[in-house]
DNA sequence: ACTCTGACTCAAGACGAT
DNA sequence: GTAATTGAGTCAGAGT
DNA sequence: ATCGTCC
Protein backbone atom coordinates (compact mmCIF):
# COMPACT_ATOMS: atom_id res chain seq x y z
CA UNK A 1 0.00 0.00 0.00
CA UNK A 2 0.98 3.12 -0.17
CA UNK A 3 2.91 5.80 2.06
CA UNK A 4 0.40 6.30 4.87
CA UNK A 5 0.07 10.14 5.44
CA UNK A 6 2.47 10.73 2.26
CA UNK A 7 0.16 13.21 0.65
CA UNK A 8 -0.08 15.04 3.67
CA UNK A 9 3.34 15.74 4.18
CA UNK A 10 3.41 17.12 0.60
CA UNK A 11 1.11 19.40 1.00
CA UNK A 12 2.07 20.65 3.83
CA UNK A 13 5.73 21.10 2.75
CA UNK A 14 6.06 20.68 -0.59
CA UNK A 15 2.40 22.16 -1.87
CA UNK A 16 3.36 23.76 -5.36
CA UNK A 17 3.73 19.66 -6.08
CA UNK A 18 0.26 19.13 -6.14
CA UNK A 19 -1.94 20.60 -8.44
CA UNK A 20 -5.70 20.41 -8.79
CA UNK A 21 -7.11 20.79 -12.24
CA UNK A 22 -9.80 19.73 -14.75
CA UNK A 23 -8.83 16.39 -17.10
CA UNK A 24 -9.11 18.65 -19.97
CA UNK A 25 -5.66 19.51 -18.54
CA UNK A 26 -4.67 16.19 -20.00
CA UNK A 27 -6.07 17.00 -23.39
CA UNK A 28 -4.09 15.80 -26.21
CA UNK A 29 -1.84 13.43 -23.83
CA UNK A 30 -0.74 9.91 -23.20
CA UNK A 31 -1.39 8.71 -19.40
CA UNK A 32 -0.20 5.25 -18.14
CA UNK A 33 -3.17 3.81 -16.11
CA UNK A 34 -2.53 1.38 -13.61
CA UNK A 35 -4.99 -0.98 -14.62
CA UNK A 36 -5.22 -3.51 -11.63
CA UNK A 37 -6.33 -0.15 -9.38
CA UNK A 38 -8.73 1.10 -12.07
CA UNK A 39 -10.16 -2.54 -12.23
CA UNK A 40 -10.16 -2.80 -8.44
CA UNK A 41 -12.23 -0.22 -7.68
CA UNK A 42 -14.90 -0.93 -10.21
CA UNK A 43 -14.83 -4.27 -8.45
CA UNK A 44 -15.35 -2.71 -4.94
CA UNK A 45 -18.43 0.07 -6.05
CA UNK A 46 -20.10 -2.03 -9.17
CA UNK A 47 -22.84 -4.05 -7.45
CA UNK A 48 -26.53 -4.88 -7.73
CA UNK A 49 -27.09 -5.68 -3.42
CA UNK A 50 -24.19 -7.97 -2.47
CA UNK A 51 -23.47 -9.36 -5.93
CA UNK A 52 -21.31 -7.99 -8.88
CA UNK A 53 -22.53 -7.67 -11.90
CA UNK A 54 -21.66 -11.23 -14.10
CA UNK A 55 -22.58 -13.06 -17.29
CA UNK A 56 -24.57 -15.75 -18.03
CA UNK A 57 -21.84 -18.07 -16.23
CA UNK A 58 -21.84 -16.31 -13.23
CA UNK A 59 -18.65 -14.31 -14.28
CA UNK A 60 -18.06 -11.47 -12.68
CA UNK A 61 -18.35 -8.22 -15.07
CA UNK A 62 -18.63 -5.25 -13.53
CA UNK A 63 -15.02 -4.17 -14.42
CA UNK A 64 -16.02 -4.20 -17.97
CA UNK A 65 -18.60 -1.90 -17.47
CA UNK A 66 -16.72 0.39 -16.05
CA UNK A 67 -13.66 -0.03 -18.13
CA UNK A 68 -15.71 0.72 -21.07
CA UNK A 69 -17.62 4.14 -20.15
CA UNK A 70 -14.13 5.22 -18.78
CA UNK A 71 -11.97 5.06 -21.79
CA UNK A 72 -15.14 6.17 -23.67
CA UNK A 73 -15.02 9.50 -21.92
CA UNK A 74 -10.80 9.72 -21.87
CA UNK A 75 -11.13 9.52 -25.74
CA UNK A 76 -13.87 12.00 -25.65
CA UNK A 77 -11.54 14.16 -23.60
CA UNK A 78 -8.99 13.71 -26.14
CA UNK A 79 -6.63 11.93 -23.44
CA UNK A 80 -4.61 8.61 -24.89
CA UNK A 81 -4.76 5.89 -22.48
CA UNK A 82 -2.67 2.78 -22.15
CA UNK A 83 -3.56 0.61 -19.42
CA UNK A 84 -0.66 -1.03 -17.92
CA UNK A 85 -1.64 -4.89 -16.44
CA UNK A 86 0.33 -6.32 -13.61
CA UNK A 87 1.95 -9.28 -13.99
CA UNK A 88 3.31 -11.36 -10.99
CA UNK A 89 3.49 -9.94 -7.30
CA UNK A 90 7.02 -8.94 -6.64
CA UNK A 91 9.08 -11.45 -4.78
CA UNK A 92 9.63 -9.41 -1.94
CA UNK A 93 6.22 -8.71 -0.67
CA UNK A 94 6.31 -9.19 2.82
CA UNK A 95 3.58 -9.11 5.74
CA UNK A 96 0.61 -6.92 3.97
CA UNK A 97 0.98 -9.68 1.11
CA UNK A 98 1.32 -12.32 3.25
CA UNK A 99 -1.63 -10.95 5.66
CA UNK A 100 -4.41 -11.01 2.71
CA UNK A 101 -3.31 -14.20 1.23
CA UNK A 102 -3.65 -15.97 4.56
CA UNK A 103 -6.68 -14.47 4.47
CA UNK A 104 -8.18 -15.71 1.27
CA UNK A 105 -6.00 -19.31 2.05
CA UNK A 106 -8.92 -19.47 5.08
CA UNK A 107 -11.51 -18.67 2.91
CA UNK A 108 -11.16 -21.13 0.47
CA UNK A 109 -10.26 -23.73 2.36
CA UNK A 110 -13.65 -22.91 4.43
CA UNK A 111 -15.11 -23.56 0.91
CA UNK A 112 -13.39 -26.68 0.07
CA UNK A 113 -14.21 -27.87 3.36
CA UNK A 114 -18.00 -26.98 2.75
CA UNK A 115 -17.65 -28.83 -0.77
CA UNK A 116 -16.66 -32.23 1.20
CA UNK A 117 -19.70 -31.54 3.00
CA UNK A 118 -22.17 -31.70 0.44
CA UNK A 119 -22.92 -28.35 1.23
CA UNK A 120 -22.94 -26.50 -2.39
CA UNK A 121 -24.30 -23.12 -1.19
CA UNK A 122 -22.49 -22.58 1.56
CA UNK A 123 -19.34 -23.60 -0.87
CA UNK A 124 -20.40 -20.95 -2.93
CA UNK A 125 -20.75 -18.18 -0.31
CA UNK A 126 -17.15 -18.91 0.71
CA UNK A 127 -15.62 -18.97 -2.72
CA UNK A 128 -17.53 -15.33 -3.17
CA UNK A 129 -15.27 -14.24 -0.78
CA UNK A 130 -12.02 -14.86 -2.24
CA UNK A 131 -12.43 -11.08 -4.25
CA UNK A 132 -9.37 -11.47 -6.48
CA UNK A 133 -8.93 -10.37 -9.75
CA UNK A 134 -9.10 -13.46 -11.82
CA UNK A 135 -6.60 -14.07 -14.98
CA UNK A 136 -9.90 -14.27 -16.50
CA UNK A 137 -10.58 -11.15 -15.87
CA UNK A 138 -7.61 -9.32 -16.68
CA UNK A 139 -7.52 -11.07 -20.17
CA UNK A 140 -11.35 -9.83 -20.84
CA UNK A 141 -9.96 -6.14 -20.04
CA UNK A 142 -7.13 -6.46 -22.22
CA UNK A 143 -9.27 -7.76 -24.84
CA UNK A 144 -11.87 -5.08 -24.35
CA UNK A 145 -9.49 -1.87 -24.17
CA UNK A 146 -7.71 -3.15 -27.58
CA UNK A 147 -10.49 -3.93 -29.03
CA UNK A 148 -11.14 -0.38 -28.39
CA UNK A 149 -8.42 0.91 -29.92
CA UNK A 150 -6.04 1.47 -27.03
CA UNK A 151 -2.63 0.17 -25.88
CA UNK A 152 -2.47 -2.77 -23.17
CA UNK A 153 0.93 -3.11 -21.74
CA UNK A 154 1.88 -6.56 -19.80
CA UNK A 155 4.26 -5.64 -16.78
CA UNK A 156 6.28 -8.69 -16.21
CA UNK A 157 5.75 -7.22 -12.43
CA UNK A 158 4.53 -4.21 -10.68
CA UNK A 159 1.80 -2.00 -13.06
CA UNK A 160 3.59 0.88 -11.18
CA UNK A 161 6.88 0.52 -11.57
CA UNK A 162 6.09 -0.11 -15.43
CA UNK A 163 3.83 3.17 -15.83
CA UNK A 164 7.00 5.05 -14.49
CA UNK A 165 8.87 3.42 -16.78
CA UNK A 166 6.86 4.82 -19.54
CA UNK A 167 6.72 8.19 -18.06
CA UNK A 168 10.66 8.24 -17.92
CA UNK A 169 11.21 7.85 -21.13
CA UNK A 170 8.33 10.15 -22.46
CA UNK A 171 5.83 7.39 -24.14
CA UNK A 172 3.28 8.70 -21.58
CA UNK A 173 3.15 11.83 -19.79
CA UNK A 174 1.64 10.94 -16.47
CA UNK A 175 1.29 7.92 -14.40
CA UNK A 176 -3.04 7.89 -13.55
CA UNK A 177 -3.37 5.79 -9.97
CA UNK A 178 -4.20 6.18 -6.69
CA UNK A 179 -0.76 5.13 -5.28
CA UNK A 180 1.50 7.39 -4.12
CA UNK A 181 4.00 4.54 -4.63
CA UNK A 182 4.18 5.77 -8.77
CA UNK A 183 6.35 8.17 -7.33
CA UNK A 184 8.75 6.77 -5.58
CA UNK A 185 8.86 4.36 -8.75
CA UNK A 186 9.94 7.57 -10.14
CA UNK A 187 7.35 8.76 -12.26
CA UNK A 188 7.88 12.47 -12.38
CA UNK A 189 3.80 12.68 -12.64
CA UNK A 190 1.42 11.15 -10.98
CA UNK A 191 -2.58 12.19 -11.68
CA UNK A 192 -4.61 10.76 -9.04
CA UNK A 193 -8.70 11.09 -9.05
CA UNK A 194 -8.78 11.20 -12.53
CA UNK A 195 -12.01 9.61 -12.82
CA UNK A 196 -13.87 11.85 -10.59
CA UNK A 197 -13.30 14.88 -13.49
CA UNK A 198 -13.91 12.29 -16.35
CA UNK A 199 -17.55 11.35 -15.65
CA UNK A 200 -20.00 13.72 -14.98
CA UNK A 201 -22.02 12.13 -12.64
CA UNK A 202 -18.58 11.50 -10.56
CA UNK A 203 -17.41 15.32 -10.86
CA UNK A 204 -19.56 16.75 -7.90
CA UNK A 205 -18.19 14.33 -5.34
CA UNK A 206 -15.80 16.91 -4.13
CA UNK A 207 -13.01 15.27 -5.76
CA UNK A 208 -10.86 16.71 -8.56
CA UNK A 209 -8.03 15.41 -10.87
CA UNK A 210 -4.92 16.15 -8.66
CA UNK A 211 -1.30 16.23 -10.02
CA UNK A 212 1.54 15.42 -8.65
CA UNK A 213 4.99 16.59 -9.28
CA UNK A 214 7.76 14.44 -8.68
CA UNK A 215 10.80 16.82 -9.49
CA UNK A 216 9.43 19.68 -7.75
CA UNK A 217 8.40 17.61 -5.01
CA UNK A 218 11.94 16.92 -4.75
CA UNK A 219 13.11 20.56 -5.07
CA UNK A 220 10.91 21.72 -2.17
CA UNK A 221 11.43 18.79 0.57
CA UNK A 222 14.83 19.29 -0.30
CA UNK A 223 15.77 15.45 -1.25
CA UNK A 224 17.70 13.80 -4.20
CA UNK A 225 15.66 10.76 -5.41
CA UNK A 226 17.26 8.22 -3.93
CA UNK A 227 16.61 9.75 -0.30
CA UNK A 228 12.98 10.22 -0.75
CA UNK A 229 13.21 6.49 -1.74
CA UNK A 230 14.75 6.20 1.76
CA UNK A 231 12.01 8.21 3.20
CA UNK A 232 9.18 5.98 1.52
CA UNK A 233 10.85 2.82 2.53
CA UNK A 234 11.38 4.48 5.99
CA UNK A 235 7.68 4.94 6.50
CA UNK A 236 6.65 1.44 5.67
CA UNK A 237 6.10 0.17 2.43
CA UNK A 238 4.63 -2.75 0.75
CA UNK A 239 8.02 -4.76 1.44
CA UNK A 240 8.91 -3.45 4.75
CA UNK A 241 6.84 -2.90 7.77
CA UNK A 242 7.36 0.61 9.08
CA UNK A 243 8.95 1.36 12.42
CA UNK A 244 6.12 2.25 16.02
CA UNK A 245 6.53 5.73 16.46
CA UNK A 246 8.22 6.87 12.77
CA UNK A 247 5.80 8.32 10.52
CA UNK A 248 5.82 10.84 7.70
CA UNK A 249 7.42 13.85 9.52
CA UNK A 250 10.11 12.32 11.27
CA UNK A 251 11.17 10.46 8.80
CA UNK A 252 11.15 13.30 6.82
CA UNK A 253 13.56 15.19 9.10
CA UNK A 254 15.19 11.97 10.06
CA UNK A 255 16.40 11.91 6.39
CA UNK A 256 17.27 15.62 6.76
CA UNK A 257 19.40 14.70 9.17
CA UNK A 258 21.16 11.43 7.93
CA UNK A 259 20.74 11.93 4.20
CA UNK A 260 20.76 7.86 3.87
CA UNK A 261 18.55 5.32 5.19
CA UNK A 262 20.63 3.22 6.53
CA UNK A 263 22.35 5.66 8.67
CA UNK A 264 18.61 6.37 10.29
CA UNK A 265 18.10 3.30 10.83
CA UNK A 266 20.93 2.79 12.73
CA UNK A 267 20.35 5.96 14.83
CA UNK A 268 16.71 4.68 15.72
CA UNK A 269 18.39 1.27 16.77
CA UNK A 270 20.80 3.42 18.85
CA UNK A 271 17.81 4.41 21.06
CA UNK A 272 16.45 1.30 22.23
CA UNK A 273 12.66 3.36 21.97
CA UNK A 274 12.08 1.86 18.12
CA UNK A 275 11.66 -1.55 17.06
CA UNK A 276 12.97 -1.79 14.00
CA UNK A 277 12.54 -4.94 12.10
CA UNK A 278 14.92 -7.60 12.54
CA UNK A 279 16.26 -7.79 8.59
CA UNK A 280 16.38 -4.52 7.37
CA UNK A 281 17.81 -5.01 3.94
CA UNK A 282 18.22 -1.41 2.86
CA UNK A 283 20.20 -2.46 -0.42
CA UNK A 284 17.21 -4.89 -1.45
CA UNK A 285 14.88 -2.58 -0.14
CA UNK A 286 16.47 0.29 -2.44
CA UNK A 287 16.78 -1.59 -5.35
CA UNK A 288 12.54 -2.78 -5.50
CA UNK A 289 11.92 0.70 -6.14
CA UNK A 290 15.18 1.68 -8.37
CA UNK A 291 15.81 -1.97 -10.71
CA UNK A 292 12.36 -3.37 -10.63
CA UNK A 293 11.34 -5.59 -12.72
CA UNK A 294 10.43 -4.09 -16.14
CA UNK A 295 10.05 -4.38 -19.55
CA UNK A 296 12.00 -1.50 -20.93
CA UNK A 297 10.35 1.38 -22.82
CA UNK A 298 12.38 0.67 -25.83
CA UNK A 299 10.78 -2.73 -25.74
CA UNK A 300 7.14 -1.77 -25.49
CA UNK A 301 5.26 -0.70 -28.39
CA UNK A 302 2.21 1.55 -28.11
CA UNK A 303 -0.83 1.75 -30.62
CA UNK A 304 -4.23 3.57 -30.78
CA UNK A 305 -6.00 2.10 -33.54
CA UNK A 306 -9.63 2.22 -34.98
CA UNK A 307 -12.03 0.37 -32.73
CA UNK A 308 -12.53 -3.39 -34.07
CA UNK A 309 -16.34 -2.96 -33.96
CA UNK A 310 -17.22 -6.74 -34.26
CA UNK A 311 -15.04 -7.45 -31.50
CA UNK A 312 -16.03 -5.31 -29.03
CA UNK A 313 -19.66 -6.19 -29.53
CA UNK A 314 -18.32 -10.30 -29.68
CA UNK A 315 -16.81 -9.90 -25.91
CA UNK A 316 -19.77 -7.57 -24.71
CA UNK A 317 -22.96 -8.43 -26.24
CA UNK A 318 -22.54 -12.22 -27.07
CA UNK A 319 -19.84 -13.22 -24.27
CA UNK A 320 -21.17 -11.12 -21.60
CA UNK A 321 -24.58 -10.18 -22.38
CA UNK A 322 -24.30 -6.83 -22.14
CA UNK A 323 -27.46 -4.70 -24.09
CA UNK A 324 -26.64 -4.67 -27.58
CA UNK A 325 -27.64 -0.98 -28.67
CA UNK A 326 -25.69 0.43 -24.89
CA UNK A 327 -22.93 -0.96 -26.55
CA UNK A 328 -24.11 0.10 -29.72
CA UNK A 329 -24.19 3.59 -28.69
CA UNK A 330 -20.84 3.48 -26.71
CA UNK A 331 -18.62 2.42 -30.19
CA UNK A 332 -20.31 5.09 -31.88
CA UNK A 333 -19.84 7.38 -29.47
CA UNK A 334 -16.05 6.25 -29.89
CA UNK A 335 -16.10 6.74 -33.21
CA UNK A 336 -17.50 10.41 -32.85
CA UNK A 337 -15.01 11.10 -30.18
CA UNK A 338 -11.86 9.86 -32.14
CA UNK A 339 -13.10 12.07 -35.08
CA UNK A 340 -13.60 15.48 -33.23
CA UNK A 341 -10.53 15.39 -31.24
CA UNK A 342 -8.38 14.47 -34.01
CA UNK A 343 -10.11 17.90 -35.69
CA UNK A 344 -9.91 19.99 -32.35
CA UNK A 345 -5.66 19.00 -32.27
CA UNK A 346 -5.25 20.73 -35.63
CA UNK A 347 -6.87 23.85 -34.33
CA UNK A 348 -5.28 24.00 -31.18
CA UNK A 349 -6.74 27.45 -29.81
CA UNK A 350 -10.13 26.00 -29.00
CA UNK A 351 -11.15 27.67 -26.11
CA UNK A 352 -11.37 25.55 -23.03
CA UNK A 353 -15.23 26.62 -21.98
CA UNK A 354 -14.70 25.96 -18.13
CA UNK A 355 -12.25 28.58 -16.46
CA UNK A 356 -10.24 26.29 -14.38
CA UNK A 357 -10.21 27.58 -10.96
CA UNK A 358 -7.84 25.05 -9.72
CA UNK A 359 -5.18 27.43 -8.04
CA UNK A 360 -7.76 28.86 -6.81
CA UNK A 361 -9.30 26.03 -5.02
CA UNK A 362 -6.06 24.35 -4.26
CA UNK A 363 -4.93 27.88 -2.14
CA UNK A 364 -8.17 27.73 -0.83
CA UNK A 365 -7.95 24.68 1.03
CA UNK A 366 -4.75 25.32 1.92
CA UNK A 367 -5.68 28.90 3.43
CA UNK A 368 -8.78 26.20 5.02
CA UNK A 369 -5.77 24.00 6.38
CA UNK A 370 -3.73 26.36 7.64
CA UNK A 371 -6.43 28.49 9.52
CA UNK A 372 -7.93 25.17 10.94
CA UNK A 373 -4.27 24.33 12.26
CA UNK A 374 -3.80 28.00 13.44
CA UNK A 375 -6.77 27.90 15.38
CA UNK A 376 -6.91 24.09 16.39
CA UNK A 377 -8.35 24.35 19.73
CA UNK A 378 -11.17 27.41 19.56
CA UNK A 379 -13.09 25.33 17.20
CA UNK A 380 -13.39 22.79 19.43
CA UNK A 381 -16.27 23.24 21.84
CA UNK A 382 -18.71 25.01 19.94
CA UNK A 383 -18.28 22.80 17.20
CA UNK A 384 -20.52 19.90 18.40
CA UNK A 385 -23.61 21.17 18.80
CA UNK A 386 -24.16 20.63 14.46
CA UNK A 387 -26.88 18.49 14.00
CA UNK A 388 -24.32 15.76 13.16
CA UNK A 389 -25.40 13.42 15.78
CA UNK A 390 -25.75 10.56 13.45
CA UNK A 391 -27.15 6.98 15.26
CA UNK A 392 -24.87 4.84 14.41
CA UNK A 393 -27.17 1.91 12.66
CA UNK A 394 -25.36 -0.72 15.47
CA UNK A 395 -28.98 -2.19 16.53
CA UNK A 396 -26.96 -4.83 17.86
CA UNK A 397 -29.75 -7.36 17.82
CA UNK A 398 -33.18 -8.31 16.80
C1' DA B 1 1.41 23.06 25.02
C1' DC B 2 2.22 21.01 20.91
C1' DT B 3 3.41 17.59 17.51
C1' DC B 4 2.94 13.30 15.79
C1' DT B 5 1.25 8.63 15.33
C1' DG B 6 -2.01 5.21 15.08
C1' DA B 7 -6.67 3.39 15.83
C1' DC B 8 -11.07 4.23 14.10
C1' DT B 9 -14.78 5.19 10.61
C1' DC B 10 -16.51 6.02 6.10
C1' DA B 11 -17.34 5.48 1.32
C1' DA B 12 -16.28 3.65 -2.95
C1' DG B 13 -19.07 3.67 -10.71
C1' DA B 14 -21.60 5.37 -14.68
C1' DC B 15 -25.71 6.13 -16.76
C1' DG B 16 -30.28 7.77 -17.89
C1' DA B 17 -35.16 8.29 -16.56
C1' DT B 18 -37.91 11.06 -13.63
C1' DG C 1 -27.02 -12.81 7.87
C1' DT C 2 -24.38 -12.06 3.27
C1' DA C 3 -17.71 -9.61 1.52
C1' DA C 4 -13.14 -6.83 1.99
C1' DT C 5 -9.45 -3.21 0.41
C1' DT C 6 -8.04 1.44 0.30
C1' DG C 7 -7.22 6.30 1.31
C1' DA C 8 -8.93 10.29 3.67
C1' DG C 9 -10.62 12.39 7.72
C1' DT C 10 -11.09 12.53 12.91
C1' DC C 11 -9.75 11.90 17.37
C1' DA C 12 -7.23 10.41 21.60
C1' DG C 13 -3.34 10.09 23.73
C1' DA C 14 1.76 9.08 23.86
C1' DG C 15 6.01 11.49 23.45
C1' DT C 16 8.73 15.79 23.18
C1' DA D 1 -30.55 16.58 -8.50
C1' DT D 2 -31.91 11.82 -7.05
C1' DC D 3 -32.47 7.14 -7.59
C1' DG D 4 -32.69 2.62 -9.67
C1' DT D 5 -30.49 -0.32 -13.03
C1' DC D 6 -26.70 -2.08 -15.43
C1' DC D 7 -25.17 -8.09 -16.15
Amino acid sequence: MGIKGLTKLIGDNAPRAIKQQDAKALFGRKVAIDASMCIYQLLVAVRMGADNLTNEDGMVTSHLNGLFYRTIRLIELGIKPIFVFDGKPPSMKGGELAKRAEAKKAAEEAAKKAEEDGNLELAEKFARRVNRITPEMMAACKTLVRAMGVPAVEAPCEAEAQCAELVKHGLAYATVSEDMDSLTFGTNKLVRQLWSGVSASAQKKGHTPTEFSLDVLLEDLDLKMHEFVDLCILCGCDYVDGIKGVGVVKALSLMREHKDLAKAVEALKRLDRYEVPDPYPVDALREMFFKPEITAAKDVSLKWGKPDEAAIKKLMVEDNQFDETKIANGIKRLLLARKTSNQVRVDSFFKPKSAPNAGALAAKRKAAALAAKSKGKKRRSPGLSKGKIMKKGKLGNK
